[in-house]
RNA sequence: CGGGAUGUAGCGUAGUCCGGUCAUCGCGCCUGGUUUGGGACCAGGAGGUCGCAAGUUCGAAUCUUGCCAUCCCGACCA
């Protein structure tokens, strides 16, 4: 390896390491695993934000925020949800420090002991559903459809930057009901909204269906999910919509009257997807030349990058950098001119495509004589020479192009590694192999499933919606079954 | 919390077995000059409580003990 060559590997892991995944986009901190979300992989966020929030308007949601801290009791109300989050809950016991009588510092003062301890929420269905009780009596009150944007805390025994962070952001969703009908409708319509926002905008493709009784979440009567396959094979639940039946509405004795004038207990949903999303994101798209950002996620869609050589140059073809960039976003698209004179094209060229910027335009002297622009696109690194009057037009096309072309290409990565399995070897040799998602018989059983994850780490990701039914035997005990379901390993 | 590994400058590292001019090298950073259509080059320069705390020793990055943190594998999980 040649001394330059040996240079740019190291110079490229360093700004892989540092600047896109670790320090842009997050960075593990002397807080056990929690993370810093620098403003690069903020702005991304912001921008998922934005498209989710919309979607939850336009279904009829509202925006709301409920505490921080969870009162201790208000945890052990509801049985299975106690059991799920018990052993993960940061819990708060005093309010005061106070300097250390015996030296440096400052210590925890013994008479500031809270009489009852407060959790740090590790989801918020408590709190939220003993604001419910006061905020329901009648079926005019009903459907409460309420959405809160947040942190949680839950305490893993083990991190994984975006995907498992001690800390999190995220929004849940919690719906109150007059009807079983009506909460398991809003469940599956917030599922689609779910799977919406990751086709059309982080351009993954999911498989939508429910969990099963093992995988289901804490408290829940049924749990729906949209599964992602990563590059490596692995899948990652990207998103859940749990119908709650009645558990929290009894557990905090939310009554409502109906129309007829008889009482009952509220239908309840709860939804959300969090920061592991961005890993979802990283995870589909990325390549060994950094990010890869679907435009309708990327803080900024093109980059414009000048060459020169004089002073004199820099400014005339920073003016022409600045027409473009009003031309476009003339046409709504999101636009940076790096007009850096501390650092040079092919710098910027490098960096920009570590940030996963979709377009990249390279406007030299050159181009200046030409009436042209270089384009090159990050998807498919490939470049192009362009006439600067037909730009717009082409670049909004362009987006929508490489848009699309994320999609397919996760889509084609998914299709080519969904495999079916008939036996149990087949079953292990697939999954040994390149993984993937893996269609096979279940019978049925939470014993069987157990099983089969103590034997292969392999989980069943979900039962699809809409599932064809087929006749078929069990792969691992050979019982009969109705259906295939999707096995494989999971981050 | 169990098993394994690691902790040296902003990042990546050499040195640890065998204690004594060992704090090494690359990237990055700063200054000056030449450069600028794919990660520039030359010259000079700044930057380190060797994870923390005790201990052994004339002397500790190096040995001992404890603690802390990180990573991988389990258990757990959005």
């Amino acid at each position: 390896m040649s001394k330059e060559h040996a240079n740019r590997e190291e110079n490229y892991s360093q700004w892989y390491n540092d600047i896109v995944i670790k320090a842009d986009l997050a960075e593990n901190s002397a807080v056990r695993g929690c993370m810093v979300i620098k403003p690069y992989g903020y702005a991304i966020w912001e921008k998922m934000q934005a498209a989710l929030d919309k979607m939850f308007k336009d279904t009829g949601h509202v925006n709301a925020y409920f505490p921080l801290f969870i009162p201790k009791s208000f945890l052990s109300k509801e049985a299975a949800h106690v059991e799920g989050f018990a052993k993960e809950c940061a819990v708060v016991t005093h309010y005061r420090l106070k300097n250390d009588p015996n030296g440096k510092g400052v210590i925890v003062d013994p008479d500031a002991k809270l009489d009852e301890e407060l959790i740090v929420r590790p989801t918020s269905e408590t709190i939220i559903w003993s604001t419910y009780k006061g905020w329901i009596q009648s079926y005019r009150d009903l459907p409460l459809l309420v959405n809160q944007w947040a942190n949680v805390v839950r305490w893993e025994m083990r991190t994984r930057l975006f995907l498992r962070t001690t800390e999190f952001l995220w929004q849940e969703g919690h719906t109150a009901h007059a009807t079983s009908k009506e909460a398991v409708e809003e469940t599956e319509r917030m599922l689609e909204v779910y799977a919406d926002f990751a086709e059309n905008f982080m351009a993954i493709p999911v498989i939508k269906g429910v969990k099963t009784a093992n995988e289901r979440f804490a408290g829940a009567l049924e749990t729906y999910c949209i599964e992602a396959l990563m590059q490596d094979g692995k899948a990652l639940q990207a998103g859940t919509s749990h119908f709650l039946g009645q558990n929290f509405a009894k557990a905090f004795d939310v009554k409502f009257t109906s129309k007829e004038g008889k009482s009952d207990y509220v239908w309840a949903t709860s939804w959300g997807v969090s920061t592991r999303l961005m890993g979802a994101l990283i995870m589909t798209h990325s390549d060994d030349k950094g990010l890869v950002l679907p435009p309708k996620l990327a803080p900024f869609q093109v980059v414009i990058v000048p060459i020169y050589r004089s002073d004199e140059e820099y400014q005339k073809v920073c003016d022409a950098g600045r027409e473009i960039k009003k031309d476009l976003e003339r046409f709504g698209v999101l636009v940076k001119l790096d007009d850096r004179d501390t650092q040079k094209p092919g710098f910027k060229f490098a960096e920009h495509e570590f940030r996963g910027v979709p377009v990249r335009i390279a406007i030299g002297p050159r181009d200046l004589e030409n009436g042209t622009v270089e384009i090159a696109r990050r998807d498919t690194l490939e470049k192009e020479v362009l006439h600067i009057a037909d730009l717009p037009n082409k670049i909004v096309h362009l987006l929508e192009h490489i848009q699309n072309n994320l999609y397919t290409r996760a889509l084609d990565f998914r299709t080519a590694n969904t495999h079916t399995a008939n036996s149990w070897d087949e079953f292990v040799e697939m999954l040994d192999g390149s993984g993937g998602f893996i269609q096979a018989h279940w019978d049925g059983t939470p014993e069987t499933e157990e099983k089969i994850k103590e034997m292969t780490k392999a989980t069943i990701r979900c039962i699809p919606l809409n599932n064809k039914q087929e006749a078929g035997k069990c792969i691992l005990t050979g019982n009969p079954s109705t259906q295939r379901v999707i096995f494989a390993r999971a981050y």
